[in-house]
DNA sequence: CTGAAAGCGCTTACAG
DNA sequence: CTGAAAGCGCTTACAG
């Protein structure tokens, strides 16, 4: 029989207990009872000492889970309040507004954020997985990575929930996922063009395996179906979302029979590259040659002219992910995990223009 | 007297004990005698418990730290395995870079790097110095932080090594900074103008109160001496380091009655704002106006014309800073602070040519 | 491999 | 405000 404190309630003076009287603290005892075995039984199982058969220990271990025991002197485990940022490389344009989306909801909330650049390497990948678990990791925004595969399975043994920003390879509808509406956004970027009168519109792509870049690509075929306007293969070019990818990208539309007046850009990045390559070649934007990008990170405004292009809030999609990853409750009730995309939304600079004649 | 083995020396079979014999453990009873006092009174001490006189708490405690006791079940303090990176701006071509040599130095030494804007905004920075002592950070980077002076005290408190990348307002010996030569940055991007051929060369500084802004102005002044040319303080304009400042910066220059023929821009994103308000005059670049950076971030080749630059390699600086935090030994030994400078290195492109006529 | 017994470290209730 | 005494939770040494 628990005691209790017959006394009337007063008003509490200095440091007042809790109102409930607190639950007993578990004691090996108990999960000795529990297991049926012994006391110091347990002991030896909670101090990896002695000799304990199999299947002992494996009772032992299982009460001792249930019952949520703890050491006496040991404190109440404290949320480590971190969330872990993945993302493939830093130092990018794109990279910086993510990472600054999710630092602010991250502070908001008062937890660190801890950012691991893999670069792709599957070595480097391993090792953050042990120290996510070491530091047990309130969360995980994974940004355009393709440890996505790997580590999703690790994550949800751990019981830490994570989010996918711009997922890799296809959606899999078993992982929660934000993103944004690139198919809008390619479908609006080209039909711009169209009504400037663009005929012959080049479209360099983002890396391949990217949801976002396949659906970008979408929206520039549908745009120019919309308009009447039959897709050219040759003024389709793969590249990816990097500089030198739009200066390749650039030089092989610029090197056609009959060169395109306009280019799409996956990404404002790849745009620079664009620009790069017409500056070589002494074309001039958009009196030769118009270009969009995509993103709208700040280096649209550093660029001669302004570049045109498509805005995602990039900043708004990582809050977003870091509040459904810190969001207990939510992970709790959720049924099915989310997709969820923001609108894009086209800004024009003046990067863009009719063409000539 | 302790205990010692006296049987020989025999082949470890399975989990060996360490050589040497382990120190006892501190138990409170040790402390007590210690500080003359009972057990009772120090287990009171050390859960806040029951009335305990002033002195006699002190005594007990001073006891304690000095031991270093620790409970019982409670496992030796485990390193946090994480390292604080705070800063102002997180989403500017500088940060990037500097955040991207933190970053892989921290997980080279396998450490989780927290990474933290401040915006300059004091009650965040209060709430994070909360957060790193909650989560005893084995370090921290501080960079261009005006948190540099409140900070550095709580930090020595804390026994948290820190270090200052580009420190604010002076050097305090006292503190660890990290920094390049600013001075012969400054100096080479001068001389290369005046090499060139230039007499009017303007100069828009960075944030003012950065040593680097002073130290790069200071070579500015030096170069001109050394060449014979006079400085004109009509020349010198105060800025701050990102395109805006750029750009307020080339409107007045360029509105003298007798405009700079180049402009030594104290940071590659504010030469980009140079640009900027080039292009919106219709003043070719180098044709009419050369142009001179600083830093050599990636936004020098994505620039029309590529900017010629002065480099300091930001990853590195951020790197040795990150070595320096880890590397407890050194800190232990240490008996001075350090000042580490990097060098700098002029890099020519295409912003700079010789003045017309 | 297991547990009865002894004992250690710490806390609590209480007398002074 | 302090500490002698009792007692709790856990571990250890050892018999079976």
């Amino acid at each position: 029989v628990e005691r209790r404190t017959d006394q009337p309630a007063k008003p509490a003076k200095g440091r007042s207990r809790p109102a409930r009287a607190p639950r007993k603290r578990v004691t090996i005892a108990d999960i000795a009872r529990e297991a049926g075995v012994s006391v110091p039984t347990v002991s030896k199982v909670l101090n990896d000492r002695g000799e304990v058969a199999a299947a002992t220990r494996a009772r032992v271990q299982d009460a001792l889970t249930r019952s949520g025991y703890r050491r006496r002197g040991s404190p109440a485990p404290r949320r480590a309040g971190l969330v872990d940022f993945v993302i493939t490389e830093l130092a990018t344009p794109w990279a910086s507004e993510v990472l600054r989306g999710a630092e602010e909801e991250a502070h908001r909330n008062g937890v660190g954020l801890v950012v691991t650049a893999t670069h792709d390497h599957h070595a480097g990948a391993r090792q953050w997985a042990k120290a996510l678990a070491a530091r047990r990791s309130d969360g995980v925004i994974l940004v355009v990575s393709d440890l996505q595969a790997s580590v999703a399975e690790q994550l949800q043994s751990l019981h830490t929930p994570f989010v996918l920003i711009d997922p890799v390879g296809g959606y899999d509808p078993s992982l929660p996922t934000v993103g944004a509406t690139n198919r809008a956004g390619g479908f609006s970027a080209t039909e711009h063009l169209v009504e400037l009168g663009h005929r012959r519109i080049g479209i360099i792509t983002g890396t391949p395996d990217l949801v976002c870049s396949q659906e970008r690509l979408d929206g520039y075929r549908a745009a120019l179906g919309r308009a009447g306007i039959p897709v050219d293969e040759a003024l389709v070019r793969h590249g990816n979302f990097h500089a030198d990818g739009g200066r390749r990208g650039a030089a092989a539309l610029l090197d056609l029979d009959e060169p395109p007046t306009a280019i799409f850009a996956s990404s404002d990045e790849q745009a620079s590259g664009v620009y790069a390559e017409a500056h070589r070649r002494g074309v001039r934007i958009p009196g030769e040659l118009s270009v969009v990008g995509f993103d709208d990170v700040e280096l649209c405004e550093w660029l001669t002219p302004p570049l045109t292009t498509v805005r995602q809030s990039l900043a708004e999609m990582a809050r977003l992910a870091t509040r459904m990853v810190l969001d207990r409750e939510a992970q709790r009730s959720a049924e099915h995990p989310l997709r969820i995309e923001l609108a894009t939304r086209l800004v024009v600079r003046e990067s863009t223009a009719p063409p000539r004649g």
